[in-house]
DNA sequence: ACAAAAGTGTTTAACCTACACCCATGA
DNA sequence: TCATGGGTGTAGGTTAAACACTTTTGT
């Protein structure tokens, strides 16, 4: 039967946190998430996603932007809500997780790392805390269906980036390589990018210089408001 | 900063219940849904989604479950969680809401009809109480989206079905007429379906019966437990 | 015989993939 | 001039939309 009162259950926020580690000569780019080291039962000394309480007078989605700012100093440029989980045995006590997923641009500021935190690559992690290995890999599934159908790639790159930064990132997330002259026929058009006046040079001969059109919208980030 | 206790915050389930109205002479099929009438404040007398509080022992899921089982008297052939709700100003006391949706099979049992209960249509409804008409939007939206790259639209019809059936699913769902001769092709090819060697005789050519291949999934229902 | 739904065939266009090829630059 | 990534062209295969056509039943 229905109840009238509802029992003690708390609500927490986590967000698994991705970002772009860049690919150099001999490594290929791959996707990275910042991990907590627990300084507490349950689970004391392991590794776990990022994440809090959520205060009384908090949205989750700013819960999610205060814990993410906390453990990397950064604004995300993209945060979707992933899913709730609440199983009755996932935590000693009775905790529901809403767990956000996240994209950061590539920033210095992560070599100032804080105490605690430190960066993983995320198809390649140590047993986590609590379901949170389960939790990575369905965001990462997200992750690479998501990519698929929306310009969710932009989220890992700065203003202004070449087809081929764009491309490498789409292979860090697809994990495969494509084919660089069919990318680029398929991006140009697709009508989300402009073409700048400038050029990238390098080594070899000049890129050119790409940007987003901000009139197309990243992805469908769920029940927005309105 | 990072709290160490949690506020008071209560978790709720709702489910919003999607199930088939078939067509006759002069009505096209339809998605319908029950809606419960608020009995208290806040919102009394408007309509709103089944649901109900978290019991501390049940899973989020579970809940689903018990308070679709009380509004409808069925079981869903099909259960997703849709999204979290948990803006501050969405109640005036603090409530997080796990979102489901779910497919029911149409069932006669429906027309015992319990008091406070109404089944309206999905795209045509009146103001509902909360922030319920805009979740009613997004399942609607999710739904859509889903029928089109998964077995879905089996959740709403029996065991044995024809493919102008499953085509009049198809249809009530996208609101658009589909040509029969590419639908057929399209599921025939898809290996979900298994023909048997029945046929439903009426006033025409007898239509051949189908059945769904159960190996197949109906969907993919996000990250479930192994 | 005729109407209407079941079911088959065919044409066309769009798209994706693979891969050959040319272009522009630094070394 | 050579190596290399930037960028263009093109042929083949797959898929999907549109629609003409045949089949089978009830009346």
């Amino acid at each position: 039967m229905t109840r009238t009162s509802a029992p003690d259950i708390r609500v927490a926020v986590s967000t698994v946190i991705f970002s772009l580690r860049p690919g150099a000569e001999s490594r290929d780019a791959s996707i990275v998430l910042p991990l907590v080291r627990r300084t507490r039962e349950p689970h004391e000394g392991r590794w776990a996603l990022p994440g809090g309480w959520v205060d009384a007078d908090e949205n989750l989605e700013a819960t999610a932007s205060r814990t993410l700012a906390e453990t990397t100093g950064l604004a995300p440029s993209y945060l979707e809500q992933l899913y709730a989980f609440g199983d009755v045995d996932r935590s000693p006590t009775r905790v529901v997780s809403i767990v956000y997923w996240a994209l950061v641009r590539e920033d210095l500021s992560r070599t100032a790392e804080q105490h605690n935190v430190e960066w993983f690559d995320a198809t390649d992690l140590p047993p986590l805390a609590f379901d949170h290995n389960h939790i990575v890999d369905y965001a990462l599934w997200r992750l690479r269906n998501k990519v698929g159908y929306s310009r969710i790639a932009h989220g890992f790159l700065p203003e202004d980036f070449t087809l081929a930064d764009l491309r490498e990132v789409y292979e860090a997330i697809l994990g495969r390589r494509l084919d660089p002259a069919n990318f680029r026929r398929q991006v140009e058009s697709s009508g989300t990018l402009i073409p700048t006046d400038r050029f990238r040079t390098g080594s070899h001969r000049p890129a050119r210089l790409y940007r987003y059109n901000q009139d197309v919208e990243l992805a469908d980030r769920g029940p927005l408001p309105q």
